[in-house]
DNA sequence: CTCTGGCATC
């Protein structure tokens, strides 16, 4: 491999201007923060100032004709340009030189301007560089934007007004561009223009890097713009990029909590066609989604598919078959879950038994319901709030909870019995308690005392919810009362 | 990222 020496000393001429054009373009890239005063280009200037004034003061003074035209063109190019008397003096120089020297000042002009928020005067400083010949490149135009994304008032629109003059008169983006473009908004958190700028470095056969898209999939997740990510998974799957696990799950989330299973289950199976292996729990979402929507067949083959594939199945995905077979009243499939569950040495917890016990309620087995309520102590797993809510509504709905009214003075046995048991375990009635007492007290008639109950939740901090205040407006036109 | 799931009125 040849040494920067001996391959500098192998290249051609025009490339060797290019190398020194290029090494320009990063000094002026790395000096970009930097105040233009004070600095030591500032002193070598003054240096080249007294160097070059003096000669060029004689030639004012004293005209001669053969100095004539340059003479001339020094006043042109005096007036035209800056206040800087040291580069006034470059004028001498050759003229490559002057324009080299000229195109380096409005570099620095043109970033200090776009730095300093000035934009259509940084705009213009860059369209003046088109008197230097292949000037402005397309390292300007990029150093505009970047300098322009780094000031304090950035328009975004007049950013993708100078995209798309670039990608039409030139010079065309290059891969810089775009980064620059797709990192400025994504960080002013303008998404729509990250997403089109994304899509055109696509279109101009760039690559958005997996960072930038991932990024930008979380960003547009996190303002809640569905339709906006969907996009962006559809780019990255195109580009074979599979986002990270929470990312996916958001996703899911999110789509599912939109109403818009269908598509969340898209986006899974895509990914899982692609050979994205997804967790259980990216697949228990859609799981969950489908058996709480009543499509308990497209769960169980989603369930099938997944133990094939060799997915690990756990106490939540159980749990969701056991929902969905209760949610379409087949309590007997529901059980059989229960024993395939426990057969796969998968324990039920609180939350499973607490689903068995309601659906069971809901059939009217409260007996059963009862027994598994028994089964779960026995086995160590402590019923929580709500599944004493559950048992308590069920109760409420029947016959059974008699006189509320005692529970208030603690006499009920059954229901009394509950509370003490709930409070022995330190929780607390909340909302729900409180709206399971309060809809058997209102379906009892008994107005005045489901109304003391509104008081005493208020009294422990709890605020009755609109379906309480509902159950009590209904029961007091019921009884003609208001 | 250490995540996913269970309860209420008319």
């Amino acid at each position: 491999m040849l040494n920067g020496r001996s391959w500098l000393g192998f290249m051609h001429p025009s490339e060797a201007s290019n190398i020194h054009h290029r090494s320009y373009l990063i000094f002026s890239f790395s000096h970009r923060s930097h105040a233009p005063f004070g600095c030591p280009e500032k002193v070598i200037l003054l240096q080249k100032l007294h160097l070059f004034l003096y000669p060029a003061m004689l030639l004012c003074t004293i005209p001669r004709v053969g100095y004539c035209c340059r003479i001339g063109k020094t006043v042109r190019f005096l007036l035209s340009f800056s206040s800087s008397c040291a580069l006034r003096a470059v004028e001498f120089a050759e003229e490559s030189n002057t324009h080299d020297f000229n195109y380096a000042k409005l570099q620095s002009r043109m970033q200090n301007y776009a730095i300093s928020g000035h934009f259509r005067k940084a705009l213009e400083t860059l369209n003046s560089m088109r008197n230097v010949p292949g000037k402005p490149t397309v390292y300007d135009y990029n150093a505009l934007m970047y300098c322009h994304l780094k000031s304090r008032n950035v328009l975004l629109e007049v950013l993708v007004e100078v995209y798309v003059g670039m990608k039409r008169f030139g010079p065309a983006p290059n891969a810089s561009t775009f980064n620059t473009l797709l990192n400025g908004m994504l960080s002013l958190g303008n998404l729509k223009d990250a997403f089109f700028i994304a899509k055109e470095m696509c279109g101009s056969g760039f690559v958005p890097s997996f960072s930038l898209l991932s990024k930008m999939l979380k960003k547009s997740l996190g303002v809640g713009s569905l339709d906006d990510s969907l996009g962006i998974f559809d780019l990255m799957l195109r580009l074979e990029y599979f986002p990270t696990e929470p990312t996916l799950n958001l996703l899911i989330s999110m789509l599912i909590k939109a109403g818009r299973i269908r598509v969340a289950y898209s986006a899974f199976s895509v990914l899982w066609g692609k050979g994205y292996f997804c967790s259980v729990y990216s697949y228990n979402l859609i799981l969950w989604a489908l058996c709480k929507s009543g499509q308990i067949c497209t769960a169980l083959a989603l369930f099938c598919l997944m133990k094939k594939k060799g997915v690990i199945q756990n106490v939540c995905s159980y749990s969701a078959l056991i929902c969905g077979f209760g949610r379409e009243g087949l309590e007997e499939d529901l059980l059989h879950c229960l024993d395939v569950m426990q057969s796969d040495g998968c324990k039920p917890n609180v939350r499973t038994y607490t689903i068995i016990i309601k659906f069971l309620c809901d059939a009217g087995r409260f007996e059963e319901a009862l027994e598994y309520f028994g089964r779960m102590e026995r086995e160590g797993c402590d019923p929580d709030l709500i599944t004493y809510n559950v048992i308590l509504r069920e109760l409420c709905h029947q016959d059974r909870v008699g006189e509320i009214s005692e529970l208030i003075q603690g006499n009920n046995m059954l229901v009394g019995q509950l509370f003490r048991d709930m409070y022995s375990q330190g929780l607390k009635p909340d909302v729900y308690t409180y709206g399971s007492l309060i809809g058997g007290l209102c379906r009892e008639g008994k107005i005045t005392i489901a109304l003391q109950l509104r008081d005493q939740m208020l009294g422990n901090g709890l605020t009755p919810s609109i379906t309480i205040y509902n159950t009590l407006l209904g029961a007091m036109f019921k009884i003609d009362k208001i």
